[in-house]
DNA sequence: TCCTGTATAGACCGATCTATATAAATTCGA
DNA sequence: TCGAATTTATATAGATCGGTCTATACAGGA
């Protein structure tokens, strides 16, 4: 059985917005795309505002999901490495044309509180998500560290668009371990 | 002697353009802001896209003079961290709304060659000022530092505006310094 | 004095934008 | 097989977009 319309829908407008930008990917373009009428599009979302909501909830869910499997399957004391790791698979396979929340975050800043606000709860969602990891690893008493950790993985969203997955992975990588290295060195 | 019209327009734009974005900035807005006439913008910039490829540039020319200013000054074996911190002191002056260059490479990927091309040729300067200092430093032997360092810079251009300044350049200083500790050990 | 360059003022163009209205056609479960 | 929900098709509203046009005013230099 074919993904109802709501589903297409949802799935072109991600790939549109996330390609062209959200004020540059009209109504039209969506629903041309998707192969279907406009007024199905307003049938499911009352607006584009609210197709936006729900494709960057409905993104975000599946990339916190894939984080919280990776942590969960992790040997004792890798969490964060498996979360890190995790991270740069998403990167990898979803997201190489940059953060889509940070898009979003740069074109709604001043134009929807709404959708501002859904993509900075994105970006505390990993924070958070690395903080859980952190302590997991029984490093939680290292002040900062997550920040740190939090700083290298927004780097790498840059730095994927800019020297290729394969580079700033294997960077980003390193880096992951110097930091939880030593962070390890200076407390017990 | 005020600024000259076309200068205002540089700057009004610019403002306009990193706290709203670009295509959810009109014409009419920026000439209306900077208190204008339409004809006087379309007398000084032949199109939108040739004022934004305007403003990106001049705001690179500063950007970059400010980082070459600070390499320069710097005591002997402390470029890479004066470099550093310039960065810091420009995203703690100019830049706490994200970086206007990712947001107009997100904007113009599939809808301006050139204007994506200025925006990553940017992030090249960056990345290319990184590398001098390091040379600068003795640590040009250690291999993917600069990039290294990169990844943090650009990082921090996120948890900036999620964290706020005081903490985000804190973690980044710490993190620099983390990362040229590790090369100098390893290296000589 | 004349000429050139720049700014103002405002109307105007076609195109595109988001969103709605309405009626016919289709789908699909009970 | 019937009826409700969904989708299609089309027309339209009203705003805004980037960009052009004409005409006027005024400055400084030749």
């Amino acid at each position: 059985m074919p993904v109802s319309k709501r589903d297409h829908l949802l799935t072109t407008a991600e790939q549109l917005f996330h390609e062209q930008g959200f004020h540059a990917t009209g109504i039209d373009r969506i629903v041309s795309a998707a192969g279907v009428v406009r007024m199905t599009l307003y049938n499911h979302f009352s607006s584009k505002e609210a197709l936006i909501l729900a494709v960057l909830d409905a993104r975000n869910q599946r990339f916190i999901k894939s984080l919280d499997i990776a942590v969960a399957s992790a040997p004792e004391g890798h969490a964060t490495s498996a979360l890190a790791e995790a991270h740069g698979q998403w990167l990898n396979a979803y997201s190489q044309h940059g953060c889509i929340m940070l898009k979003a975050m740069g074109e709604f800043a001043e134009h929807s509180a709404t959708i501002h606000a859904l993509a900075v709860g994105a970006k505390n969602d990993l924070l958070q998500r690395i903080e859980a990891a952190v302590a997991r690893d029984g490093l939680a008493h290292c002040p900062g560290l997550a920040r740190r950790l939090f700083t290298v993985l927004e780097g790498s969203n840059t730095t994927v668009a800019l020297l290729g997955v394969a580079t700033a992975l294997a960077d980003t990588r390193e880096m992951i371990e110097l930091v939880l290295d030593a962070a390890m060195r200076d407390g017990p």
